[in-house]
DNA sequence: TTTGACTTTTACGTCAAGGTCAATATTATT
DNA sequence: AATAATATTGACCTTGACGTAAAAGTCAAA
């Protein structure tokens, strides 16, 4: 047990490249464990990484994803900070409403382009 | 009526620089009209504007926003064309639920972080 | 033992989406 | 007539997020 991901099993799981892996871990994303020079990812490395994919296609930056993780690992304690973090949570918030609701008109729009595709199927396959 | 909107008057209310219009228009996004040299935005290029904006809060490039426009400005009329749109549309579906269901998780978390905020005020604040 | 699959670091390259700066109109106001 | 505000084009610059290529090491299988 405890197991070991290699590198390329995690870019194979995950569709991304080695490169971007080594880059994560340059930019302090992640930390992976050594035997000798070769990485050794761990199950809790293999799901962050998951996390940060998942913040990529939301469209975060390294720099966010960065700053999340961080109050993953060490909130902050004192009350000022607090308030701070709370309100930075607050304009998260509204972003991702924000895109959520982009996110749904276009499914909207996808639909009705869909229908017209569908429609105009209907006429020509009629005249063949 | 049938009135203009001058360029910073659109970068005001959409919060985006002269550049950013400019730049649209050069990648073929945009087409105002000119008295002279200067630039005059109708209410369609108006709304234009406003949908190339949603689809870069969703993070769609410009290349495909390019796509999304030229689908309504010249729907397809033949049917190879037709499945082959629709294809696509399936695919930007599936990416834009992938893209819902990150968002969705994420505002969990922000909950999440938000009321462990909460509990760790309170606690600090009884203490004071 | 050599082939193949994997791994590493270093370093330069690329591409999208604008930013920035210069030089130059045009227009309105004072 | 001078100033300020706004507009233009053109050109180079920047930033983020990797891509790509070189040179070299490790390890298992054939």
């Amino acid at each position: 047990m405890n197991k070991y991901y290699s590198i390329t099993e995690l870019t194979r799981e995950f569709g991304v490249s080695t490169r971007t892996l080594r880059f994560y871990e340059d930019e302090g994303l992640i930390h992976p464990e050594r035997r000798g020079r070769t990485r050794l990812f761990r199950a809790a490395d293999r799901r962050l990484i998951q996390e940060i994919l998942r913040g990529r296609r939301i469209g975060f930056t390294i720099a966010e994803i960065r700053e999340i993780i961080q109050v993953y690992k060490d909130p902050p304690g004192e009350s000022g900070q607090l308030r701070l973090l709370m309100k930075r949570v607050e304009e998260k918030r509204e972003e991702l409403n924000q895109k959520r609701k982009d996110i749904e008109e276009t499914l909207e729009e996808l639909n009705n382009v869909e229908e017209a595709c569908l429609t105009r199927l209907a006429e020509i396959g009629v005249g063949t």
